[in-house]
Formats: structure tokens, C-alpha cells, sequence
DNA sequence: AGGTTTCTTTGACCTAGATCAAACAAAGTG
DNA sequence: CACTTTGTTTGATCTAGGTCAAAGAAACCT
């Protein structure tokens, strides 16, 4: 069974409605996408497209999690994406990939037909308007994962990716920031190691240090509690809030 | 005697008339944005906002070149952009600067007051397009700066700034890629670790190494001369293209 | 021309995080 | 249920790049 065959998904019912490119659309609008849309799902683990292909859709991700990265030669990997629900997947004006897109969840996507998709963006201006907002809001974050990846230590590193995800959560979640919060990694100790550019040994002894000096607890190897939000962004270093990279 | 009082400006004899985020528009459209645009110019070291700032306009650099950094409480920085001639200064849509903006050379913009501007992004369609173009564009520089903070060693840290720059001046100057490549670093050593995740003190004796093997030369301690582009490159670890941060 | 100030280079040393290695834990498989 | 596979933890050691220090080298005063 797969993701959705589970729910019997429309518009209506959709859970990224409010927040994915198609947000700022009315009816009519709606139903033009619609009609140039298909549901397309992939399991953990599996590439949704590699470098050098052509895609011949553009998405939105409606649950699940998927990673961009970049690979040089010798092997090196580095995360350039965090793409969880709502998250536009792929260029307009642009078939050819230029990172490695890979499931990290089972992910179901939301596939807007290449073609027609650009002309509407012509036409549409809401779905532009739309995705000049999110653009503008990812490369805010891809920023403030530049500070992270050039400045901070390993400790920091940690911190802010948990703090990161924390964050996530307490958005969908409405938690209010006092609250212990808690949740699962979307990522192994590896993809944390790709993502904030550090090995899988300096991922793994500082979750082990965080968790003995009490900033956060674990259940299994998945599970994050966080206790003290505050204390977490202060050992993340952006002591005001914790960054963006929404 | 400052860049704007040297050349009479407008839109038709404008350097970056069809880069900028105005390329899109026709006449009319350039007639709206004339009317609510003025030009303002920085010196070397000025800074254009600081971070918390309010910000009031918007702008395109008509010449010179600034950055956006951001720092840690206790000093550390790390710029994440480098906004040459064409590229866009401020966030449609949010007055709050998040990011410190200086003026690294002097520097000429072309201002756009915030208010009509943002009305402008409602009923001309051309401006968003073009921004959002832009702003792809950027994104995907961020992405291939990550790679470089988050896996590259020193000497490809800096033989990845060199090919940045030796490719932007590909483009403006039309040389061939087989000829030498000459052009002056827009930043400090200081700067280039900003830039790069580094101390100045391993920029420097990087710079040096690469002298020292003949990938670049150095005619005084601004001026670079890339003899082999293709060398470079592959100093850089990036072999295919050198990456885009266009 | 002498004297700041700012930027750069180079040297000596040190440390955070990488690398190498091994044991452990959990989950899937025949 | 033994057995592979995949992910995680921890230890021992090494090294790239950071830190500290000092000496050039320009540019800018007056």
C-alpha cells in the first residue's frame, strides 16, 4: 500500500493547501492545476532524480521528507535541501537536475505536468507570486545553513540542526515554545553528517555529549525530546532564534 | 565626485538594462519603475543596511559590489552573498533587513521605493517573473557555495573563489575560456575568509601555494591572472564547470 | 619625508574534527 | 533462529586549518 492509496486526496482535503505553491490560488485557478496533476509516490530510500536527468514534472511534496545534495568526484556529499511537505520540488524554465533528489521517507508528491504547469505560471500570476515567496523564504535559509556550514563548531552544528528541526515541529504542531518538544530525525547519523558538513563519528560523539549534558534526550535513535528549547538555540549560537530555514 | 555624477543615467544606456531584474519589462513597464526610482551611491566600506534595519527601498547594483554577511555574537562571520552589477538588494515584501549589506568597492544602486514597487509586483507580471528567475539563480549559487563551505579543503575553497570570479568575467568580458583570464579581487583577504569559511591567515598562505604552483598569478596583491582556467578548475575539485553562482 | 593605519605574509604551535578501527544493536532474510 | 545488512557508538591517533605572534608593505595622512 502505498501513500496515496491511503487517503483518497483532493484539494480540498490537502494538507499543504495552505502553505505549497498552490496557496495563494482560487477555484478557478485550483482546477487549471488540477487538471495537469498527478499524484506520485516513492519509497525511502529511492531517488526521485539524479544529476544530469530531465524532469519532466515540477511538485510539490505533500507528506514525507527528501534531500537535495551534491556530490564531487571523490565521493564528498553535501546536503543543499531539506525538502519536507509543501516544498516545491524542481525548477520551472529548467528540465535538466542539477542535484542528486532522493527520498529519505517514503514521499508522496504532487506532480504538476512540466508543460502546461509553465505555461500557467504566464498566466497564473498567484503560483508565481507564490513560488517567488517560497524561493526568496528557502534561499533565506540556504543563508542561514551557510553560517552554520562556515562557522559554527560541531556542537553548534548539531544544536542548530536540532534546533532546526524543533522548530518544524512546533510550527505544524502548535506547541507553545515552553513546552518540551518532541520528534523524530528525518535524517541517519550520515544524512546529518551531509547536511551539516561533518562526519558521521562527530555527529554521533556530539548527540552523545548534548544528551549528557541534558540539552536534549533520545529515544531509540530517532527520537528527540527537547526539553528547553532556549537552551538548545543557545548552544545552536543564534541565541535570538534559532535561524530561519523554514 | 561620486559614480552617478560621472554618467547620465537612464534606463537606455543602462550596463545592466537587460540583466537586471527590469529586463522583462517593456517601455511601459519601464516608464512605471523610472517613476519611482533613484539612484544612491555608497563608498568602499559604507554600509548600505545593518542587520534590523528597516529598509525602504529596494534596489538593483547599477555598479560596484557589496555582500551580505551575517555574524555571531561573539564576532564570527560568514558572508552569504556577493551582490555584483545586475543583482538585487533587499527583500520584496519584508522591510526588515535581516542580513548586514556593505558596500565593499564604491557602489551605485538603483533604487526603487518600496511602497510603489511592491504595487508594481501586483500588476506587472514581468517584474516577478524576472525575480523569481533571479532568485532561482541565486539559490542555486547558495547551493554550490554550501558544497564549497561544507566539503572543500582550503586550497579549493580559494581556487573555487578564483573560478567564481574568472567566470563572472568570462561572461562580462567575452574572452575565450582558453585565454588567459585576468580581473582584481572585489574583497580583502579578510573578505575572502569571510567569503570562504576561513581564517585570513590560510587565505593568504593559500594564495601563496597557488603562486607558487603556477595555477594563478599575482600582480600586486588585488590583481589575478588565471593562465589556465581549466587548471583552475580542477584545483577547485568541481572539474565539469567550475560551478555557478552566477 | 616621517608616522599612522590598514592589509598581507610567514613562522611556530595547537586543537577540533577527521580518519582508522572495532564492537555493538537492530532489523530484515532464508 | 542463526546470519547478513545497515546503522550507531566509542576509542586511538593524525592532520588541516586555526591561533598567536611578528615582521613587511602599501596607502594615507600632516
Amino acid at each position: 500500500m502505498t501513500a496515496q492509496d491511503s487517503v483518497n486526496i483532493n484539494c480540498a482535503n490537502c494538507q499543504i493547501r495552505h502553505r505549497a505553491a498552490c496557496s495563494q490560488c482560487d477555484d478557478a485557478e485550483l482546477n487549471a492545476l488540477d487538471k495537469i496533476k498527478y499524484y506520485k509516490s516513492f519509497a525511502a530510500g529511492e531517488n526521485i532524480a539524479l544529476m544530469g536527468d530531465e524532469m519532466d514534472f515540477l511538485a510539490s511534496v505533500v507528506n514525507g521528507v527528501a534531500t537535495l545534495s551534491q556530490t564531487l568526484e571523490d565521493g564528498r556529499t553535501q546536503m543543499v535541501g531539506l525538502l519536507l511537505p509543501s516544498d516545491f520540488v524542481g525548477r520551472p524554465g529548467r528540465k535538466g537536475v542539477i542535484y542528486d533528489i532522493q527520498a529519505k521517507t517514503d514521499i508522496l508528491l504532487c506532480c504538476f505536468r512540466r508543460e502546461p504547469f509553465e505555461e500557467l505560471m504566464v498566466t497564473t500570476p498567484h503560483i508565481v507570486q507564490r513560488l517567488l515567496q517560497m524561493t526568496l523564504d528557502e534561499l533565506d535559509a540556504a543563508r542561514e545553513w551557510m553560517l552554520v556550514l562556515g562557522r559554527k563548531t560541531a556542537r553548534e552544528k548539531i544544536s542548530s540542526f536540532f534546533a532546526i528541526m524543533a522548530q518544524r515541529y512546533l510550527e505544524l504542531g502548535k506547541l507553545s515554545p515552553t513546552d518540551a518538544i518532541e520528534f523524530d530525525l528525518p535524517l541517519t547519523r550520515e544524512g546529518m553528517s551531509d547536511f551539516l558538513g561533518l562526519t558521521l563519528e562527530t555527529v554521533s560523539r556530539q548527540i552523545s555529549a548534548l544528551k549528557k549534558d541534558g540539552v536534549i534526550e533520545m529515544v531509540g535513535k530517532r527520537h528527540v525530546c527537547v526539553p528547553n528549547l532556549q537552551t538548545l538555540l543557545e548552544e545552536a549560537g543564534d541565541d535570538s532564534d534559532g535561524g530561519i530555514l523554514s
